[in-house]
DNA sequence: CATCACGCACTATTTAAAGTTACATGAAAC
DNA sequence: GTTTCATGTAACTTTAAATAGTGCGTGATG
């Protein structure tokens, strides 16, 4: 199957918006992503709707972050991006008739369900600021003493 | 994305065959899926190979289980089928260079692997003989006297 | 030896993500 | 005010993976 990215791709310009601290358009974004410039409007227009990113129009203008790192969890990008589905299998069929279907379709989604549920909590626990820090003990481990901007994309 | 239901299918086909007793054509079998003979004999071709059913050529020939229903469990059809991906999203990149995104794909993967674990432990906690007797439970809660087959695909 | 049924390689269709184009809107600079 | 920059959005195209389908080979039964 074709795995969506999407979560991956956000909380990726997501910490670049923050390291960067000015706002960034859409066309920086997406140098950095490798990507189009409107897949990144799409996909931050879910984040701008919920409050979580800020969008100016003309000189100057582009993206910055409207929330402080630690108020927002992989869950609540996630739930921004218009919660995609999560699990790779599904059911044949929605609704069959046929019993032998539903007793299969029953077992399958008592344990993607409780996947899901596990998932949804593990998004919930993880902050991006907990990300930025993590990103940051990774820029250190690399080489003693760079600046920041060195290190991205590089 | 596109999801995969071979698992789902496949059960379900194991499941009609269990209770045919006599061997089933692939062709039998597709018509009670709604699908093509070809694709049958693909999915369970994993299945033969693991020794979990039997396949028979000529008159007379088809489908066989050839293990007892309590002896198979979703997870061993999950492996025979080829062990594809449980989870509908992925990574933007798989070896990045950039330490941002390799953060976010360390949180990521963190919860998938978590989320595939339980889902795999819950797979193999069902063997097909409980599959089975869910069917027959629901059946027999559907009317008071039924046979077997009056109640596959009716 | 004719028919039946699987085995396999190959091609076609389908679906959703991702990419792209085009154009409208609004803000800043000059 | 008009030129330039940047987002907003709709429509369309491309792409990747599952699924569907075709054709022919092989072996077993009658």
């Amino acid at each position: 199957m074709k795995r969506d990215s999407r979560l991956s791709g956000v909380l990726h310009v997501l910490l670049h918006m923050a390291e960067q601290g000015a706002p960034m358009t859409s066309e920086q974004l997406a140098k950095a992503m490798q990507t189009h410039p409107v897949v990144i409007r799409r996909t931050l227009g879910g984040l701008r709707d919920a409050g979580f990113v800020h969008s100016e129009k003309g000189h100057g203008g582009g993206w910055t972050i409207a929330k402080p790192l630690a108020d927002i969890t992989m869950r609540d990008v996630y739930d921004a991006i218009g919660r995609p589905g999560l699990m790779a299998m599904g059911n044949r069929t929605e609704a069959p008739g046929c019993l032998v279907e539903r007793a299969v379709n029953a077992a399958l989604d008592t344990s993607f369900q409780e996947a899901e549920a596990l998932l949804l909590a593990r998004f919930a626990e993880v902050t991006l600021a907990e990300l930025a820090a993590d990103f940051h003990a990774r820029m250190a481990a690399r080489s003693p003493s760079p600046t920041t901007q060195e290190h991205i994309h590089g």
